[in-house]
DNA sequence: GATGAATGAGTATTCATTCAT
DNA sequence: TATGAATGAATACTCATTCAT
């Protein structure tokens, strides 16, 4: 099956592999995974649908190139974050800034995001990449701390759940709009939770 | 196409029904929405394919009706524990108890949560039901601690921040597993992170 | 349509073709001729896709050229045979010649025959084709016959028989191995029959 | 439950699945198992294609079917033929009998026979299936021949033996028609060899 | 000539929904 | 009401053939 699945190493045939990954991005973001056909996908791509087939193995391929792109999208903006920090950590600085990013990663990915978690429970591959970028990122950020001196007792447990809790709350922010919730509050909230956790 | 629904008044009919809703909310929570088919709910709830639509309009009825057994499992303990609440509240107490209720619920009911929540972004009429659900839930909550007379500044928002933070710290302990995590610390930093939240 | 179709003269040409008709060959032979696609031929005789439509005017030209190898391998070494025959004829010492070759012709070409014989009911070319082998190879062995001398009647018809026996022999013997059956024996049942039939 | 109701449906729904093998058996006499569509079998067989899926796992699972009744129509009158057979035998009479049958049973099947025997060497399947029946049918006469009394040394070799060359003279009288074969002298020879084998 | 990427019509199979009984 | 056979549109994937380079 896989024997003819071309590696493209010609800028044309990248850019091709690309559109079709952007496409699938674009079309599973708005009607999700199983609502998406590939002829749709190819459409989108302007490609035929054969091609498809010459990048990729199956549908679910073409998924977890996408994933790999929303993985990219969403986590190494704060890859990059704690990768500059610099001691001393000006800890409010820091959380501000990771709960802009946040909103932003979510306001731009999140459909995406919601279209590939839905998966994780159907789907062994996707279900894995999610474990392991969440190990990831929460390792790289503890690494990174460490690395600048702060001390605080179980670290990793606490960047794990601020990481949880982050992301949680840019999701709500960005998506629920509660009527009854007055979203600038809920911002200060989390600000001054994530400031009392790491308050060590 | 929905002239005939029956809204069943015999009790044979009534089982029928939930039978049906039962199967769906076991198939649902295996395979997810898409990779469960009517004929399978049919078999599994004992009927025949065809008066599944004599009760349902069509395959996202029987997820609505899903949801609302899906929202009186996990939401109503909450409600009945705030209900029966007596000042002077015990917070630590609280805290403990719902914490618990929550990873209770999300292991009984995590798969159909997903399954659920993922079709937020594509259906509708989901999403409504979701949002009114934790609306509700933060409404009720507030109101009994209101009249319980706790005193606390922008309380809605504190509660509805916490109910999230609950939710998804109930996922990541259930669902996740990370090795590198010690989830009896991840349980301590959560009751911690509420404690102070309601430390007004 | 078939305007650019090559008879190539060069030798790398020829090569070429000749290593697409093996490629041809052996995989009808391995899975059939609807089983094997284009692609894999080009790759197993190591040239391109495209060029195969240089040598050749579609798939099924691919396999006119295998039927004629699969005739040259199979048929010439009977006619070979049978040119070299000076009277006096031995006759069970041909029969015995030519049992051997035909199994050996089955035990290597077998399957390939059964690849091509199969088209006879759906192709009209391959039905012709094979057709004409049959004919030649009788009327050659026929000739030869008469040549050295023999005296028999409706020799032409008992060749016929007896090349269809003869195939129908090798076939079974190479390919059905039925465990109830002592092949040894069925052999000289084989032998036996021959030499009956040119008892003349 | 109630039989008298649920006893007409089964036998429209023994009639569909009996239309789509016998569309199958036509079809696949015609242009071959790979050339004939499921659609087209539907539309033959005046079904939907859907309903196909319904009685049949698969393409190749008609396949089956149709080989079924291929080897009922073939096989169970030689089987009859030797059910009936009484001591004292008369040779030469079963022999003609079994030759004519032969040429009917190829006229009328020959088509199928030569799509299914194709498959042979492609699927596992159908060559189980074709090994099973000719041992089936030689040792049912094997078992005949010697219940009436007939003495004869490797009597099942000499069966075998007899059944494939009357299949093959079947054949080549049917199909193949050369110019230069007069085929009523081919019946003589035919009948004479068998003749001969069978002289004990 | 040669390449192999690209095409797009074609195929087997599924499944939500309907309907004759 | 209830059945489950029937429908047919929809879908993932293939492959003979073409064509830009």
């Amino acid at each position: 099956m896989s024997d003819t699945i071309r590696t493209p190493v010609q800028q044309r045939s990248i850019d091709k592999k690309n559109r079709i990954i952007q496409a699938g991005y674009e079309l599973f973001a708005a009607h999700g995974y199983f609502s998406t056909n590939t002829a749709a996908i190819a459409k989108r791509a302007g490609v035929s649908t054969g091609i498809v087939y010459g990048y990729f193995h199956d549908k679910k391929d073409i998924l977890v190139a996408v994933l790999d792109i929303y993985a990219e999208h969403v986590f190494s903006p704060f890859l990059a974050l704690f990768d500059e920090l610099r001691a001393p950590i000006d800890l409010p600085a820091v959380i501000d800034r990771v709960l802009v990013m946040a909103e932003d990663a979510h306001r731009n990915n999140a459909a995406i995001h919601e279209a590939l978690n839905s998966l994780t429970h159907v789907d062994k591959d996707v279900c894995s990449k999610f474990m392991a970028l969440e190990a990831e990122v929460t390792q790289h950020i503890v690494a990174a701390l460490r690395r600048e001196g702060l001390q605080c007792e179980h670290l990793t447990e606490k960047v794990h759940w601020a990481f949880e809790s982050v992301q949680s709350h840019a999701h709500e922010c960005v998506f629920d709009q509660h009527a009854y919730i007055d979203y600038s509050l809920m911002r200060s909230i989390e600000r001054a939770q994530l400031l009392k956790l790491f308050d060590c």
